[in-house]
DNA sequence: TGTACATCAGTGAACGCGCGTTCACTGATGTAC
DNA sequence: TGTACATCAGTGAACGCGCGTTCACTGATGTAC
C-alpha cells in the first residue's frame, strides 16, 4: 500500500526522481487512452482518469479544476495537431505532385498518432458542451482559412481560377473531417479505400469550383 | 402521492382512460426532450428518463430492457425520417426546378421537427456504441443508394453523365450530414446562410463530377 | 346483469456501487542560514 | 558542510448522492361464466 503500489497501472517508470511525478500531460494521456475510439469525454469520471494515471482521485485536483478543464486542454492539443497537418502539407506541396493525396494521408495518419487528439476533436464536435464545440469550430476555421490561402496561391500559380475560394475550402474541410470521423473506426485496409474516395471527392469539388469560376 | 401526482412532469393528459398509460413512444419522446441539442444518449440515466416521462424508475422495464434498447429504437426512427426526406425530395423533384435546394431545405427542416430524431442520429454517429454506429451507417447507406439512383436517373434524362455516381452520392450525403450537424446548434438566420452554402457546395460536386465524366 | 378472476402497467422501499469533493495528513525535494 | 524549514504532489478515510436493479405489492380494466 502507498507509494510503492501506485505505479500499478502505469506501463513504465518515467522519471529518475524518487517521487512519482504525474504531470498534467500524463493525465491527458490517460484520458485519451480511456476514450479509445468512441467514448466522449463527458462519459469519463475523474476517478477513472486518476485510476488510469495511477494516482489517488483527489490528486487530480493538483493539475485540473475538473474534467472539463482537462477536456479544453485536449481540444487545444487537437487544434495544434490539425494546424501541424496543414503546415506539413504546405511543405510537401512545393516539392512534389499530388498535394491532395499527401494532405489527406497526413490527416488520416493523425488518427493513428500516439496521441489521438484528433479523434477527441472529432467527437467533441457533436457532443461536447457549448464551450467545447466553440473551441472545435475555431480550430476548423483556422484550418479552412489556411486552406483558402493555399487555394488562392495555387490560383495565381496555375492560372486556374477558383469559384468562391472560402466556400471551396470549407466544403473540402468538412468533407475530409466527415470522412476522417468515419475512418476512425475502421481497419487499415478499409481506410486505404476511404483515402482513395476522399481524394476523388476533393478533386470533384476543385474541378467543379474551377468550372463554375469560368462560367461566372 | 401516488397516481394523482404522477403527471407532474407531463405537460398534458393524453388519454381519456383513467389509468396513466405511458407508452414506449412516450419514453422515447421524453429521452429526446432531455437530449436537447447536444447531449448524447449514453449520458442519459434510466431514472432521468422515467422521471421526465412521469413514471417510477422501475416502470421503465415494462417497455425496454434498458436504455440501449431505447436508443436503438430512436435510431430506427431517425432512419425512417431520413428516408422520408428522400421520398419527399423525389416527389418535388419531378414537379419543380432547384431539386438540390429543396432537398437540402427538407433535410435541415427535419432538424427542427417536433421529434428531433435526426439530431440523435447525427450525435450517435460519432459517440454511440458499435451497434449504434452500425445502425447509423446503415441508414446513411440507404440514403446514399437512393441518391445514387436519382443521379443515374437524371443522367438518362438530361444526358449529363456523372463520374462515379456512387462516390458522388456519398460525397453529397456526407457533406450534407456534416453541414446539418453544424446547423443543429445554430439560429434560424445562421442556418439560412448554411443552407445557401450547402447548395453551392453540392453544385460544385455535381459540376465537378460531370466535368470529370467528360474527360474520362 | 352480477360476480369472480386474470392481466399487467403501475407502485415504494431497499440494496450495493461508483461518483465528486472535502479533510487533515505525509514526506521527499530544494533552499536559506 | 549541516541543520531547519517551506513547498507541494502526493495520501486514505469519509461524506452524501444518484444510479441500476430487484422485490413483493396494487388496483383498474376486460373477460368468462
Amino acid at each position: 500500500m502507498g507509494i510503492r503500489t501506485r505505479r500499478k497501472n502505469k506501463q513504465e517508470a518515467e522519471t529518475s526522481s524518487r517521487r512519482t511525478q504525474v504531470t498534467a500531460q500524463d493525465l491527458m494521456d490517460a484520458a485519451v487512452r480511456l476514450l479509445g475510439t468512441h467514448r466522449s469525454v463527458s462519459t469519463l469520471s475523474l476517478r477513472e482518469i486518476a485510476r488510469e494515471a495511477g494516482i489517488a482521485p483527489n490528486s487530480f485536483y493538483r493539475h485540473f479544476r475538473d474534467v472539463d478543464e482537462l477536456t479544453v486542454a485536449l481540444i487545444d492539443q487537437a487544434g495544434r495537431a490539425l494546424r501541424g497537418i496543414i503546415r506539413e502539407a504546405r511543405q510537401r506541396l512545393s516539392m512534389e505532385r499530388s498535394a491532395i493525396r499527401t494532405s489527406v494521408e497526413a490527416f488520416m495518419d493523425q488518427l493513428d498518432a500516439d496521441e489521438k487528439y484528433l479523434q477527441v476533436l472529432l467527437r467533441e464536435m457533436s457532443t461536447g458542451s457549448d464551450a467545447f464545440r466553440q473551441a472545435v469550430e475555431r480550430e476548423l476555421t483556422y484550418f479552412e482559412d489556411e486552406l483558402r490561402d493555399e487555394l488562392e496561391r495555387m490560383e495565381k500559380l496555375t492560372g486556374h481560377a477558383t469559384f468562391e475560394p472560402a466556400l471551396t475550402a470549407k466544403a473540402i474541410t468538412r468533407l475530409v473531417v466527415a470522412m476522417g470521423a468515419s475512418a476512425a473506426s475502421q481497419s487499415v485496409d478499409q481506410r486505404a479505400e476511404l483515402i482513395d474516395q476522399t481524394v476523388i471527392m476533393i478533386r470533384m469539388i476543385m474541378v467543379g469550383s474551377q468550372a463554375m469560376a469560368k462560367k461566372a
